[in-house]
DNA sequence: CGTAGAGTTGACGGGAATCAAAAGTAGTGG
DNA sequence: CCACTACTTTTGATTCCCGTCAACTCTACG
């Protein structure tokens, strides 16, 4: 069972269905205990300051990392500085799956950080051994790679209000109130992020507010107020 | 050697390192026998006239395909109909990797059509059996995630003529003249793709031919005059 | 209190979308 | 072969969303 590569790619799902938004990447609840239970002894702790670099584009794809706290954010930029955020990475996540030796994204500590960093032929090693952790890995991989098409998507095709209804969505507590949780990220991170300047981003949520839709307590804090008609406008 | 699921995620590129444009996706020539030869007598032949549908959004996601003529282009909308380009595929290409059971995307024939469709859990079973084939699977998953992160920088943050002259640079002919190949698809598969508009497309194209780039032989058949010129738009 | 960085708001301009129409291209059938 | 139709592509005029530039507010911190 545990001898196909291919078999964990196309059977990822058979142990977890497809889901939308951010929690593409973050394996669910019922199943983190494997990774723990895996790798609990085999990585490194490590600690990141806010704005630090964790790995530069080009630099070697020799380690995989697990965050324990913090958000990492991955980056890629044009010859002339533009930058582009591919994606935000939540407790738990799991990040740096590359195609090849180096990575092509940059990743950088949004807020302090503490990863866990497994050597990435240890996690092989394991993973050969284990079916379980080997077809989590691989899902973790394509989800990165559905979440980055759903982003094209966005970015090709939706207003400013829609991506700016889409990110608070993604980043909402799926508790009653739907709370977005002291955002970690800056006006600038989130407009990298949907391909947005900084003062579109701060607009539209001025504008989402005086709409009544949410609240912004403080620039970091914002509370959702009808999540009905916000889901409404991410199309 | 081959029971590792990520050994083959993150050591395909041992076997052949990243590249950047369409040929993300195509296996290398040196390791297409392997495909032939072990997948040639499993998969069906199957044929789709133009702008049929190959499989829609939602469909159970049981087949893999490979093109042997032909163009696809796999597409997602928004619930008003607003259509997005994935990614074109081509000759050789490999398509329909899913992250679940089912596609998030759907399939088109851009031009008429002739694929090889391969039962996933033929592959699968193969793949198990056969290392090389397994990690050439998995490479070209991984390149399908590469494919988008870099085409997310593209609709975040480049111009319409940048974007054009992405798109051009692509798809040439990789001959010294760099002649684009009869181009399958519409202007408006191109504007899709693009996140643009058909008339900006065009609008695009006529300029750069003022400005003696390209030369537009016919609409569908363009010759790029100045290559250096263009590759410096690509930003 | 003073400075620096983050965020908001306003005025304005530009690049691409939209609307509209003409020109080119292909296919059909008399 | 040519008229007729349908479609794709190009081009022009106009609009508008978002980016740019600039000033102001707010918060944090020494």
């Amino acid at each position: 069972m545990s001898r196909s590569l291919v078999l964990a790619c196309n059977c990822a799902s058979e142990i977890e269905p497809a889901v939308v938004g951010r929690s593409l990447i973050r394996p669910k609840p019922e199943y983190q205990n494997h990774w723990e239970s895996l790798l609990a002894t085999t990585g490194s702790v490590l600690h990141f300051a806010q704005d630090s670099d964790i790995y530069g584009e080009g630099a070697d794809a020799d380690t995989l990392y697990r965050i324990v706290s913090g958000i990492v954010r991955t980056c890629s930029f044009l010859s002339d500085g533009r930058r582009h955020i591919d994606s935000f990475y939540d407790e738990g996540d799991m990040f740096s799956f590359e195609v090849g030796l180096v990575h092509r994204l940059s990743a950088e500590a949004v807020s302090d950080c503490t990863v866990i960093a497994y050597r990435r032929c240890t996690v092989e090693r394991l993973a050969s051994e284990n079916n379980v952790l080997a077809r989590q890995m691989f899902s973790c991989a394509m989800r990165n790679m559905a979440h980055a098409q759903n982003h094209c998507l966005l970015l090709a095709r939706k207003s400013a209000v829609e991506k700016v209804a889409t990110f608070l969505t993604e980043w909402a507590d799926p508790s009653p109130h739907m709370e977005v949780k002291a955002l970690a990220m800056t006006r600038q991170d989130i407009a990298d992020y949907l391909g947005l300047t900084i003062e579109t981003v701060s607009r539209t949520l001025s504008h989402l507010e005086r709409d009544a839709m949410i609240e912004l307590h403080t620039a970091r804090h914002i509370r959702i107020k009808n999540p009905e008609a916000l889901r409404a406008l991410i199309a």
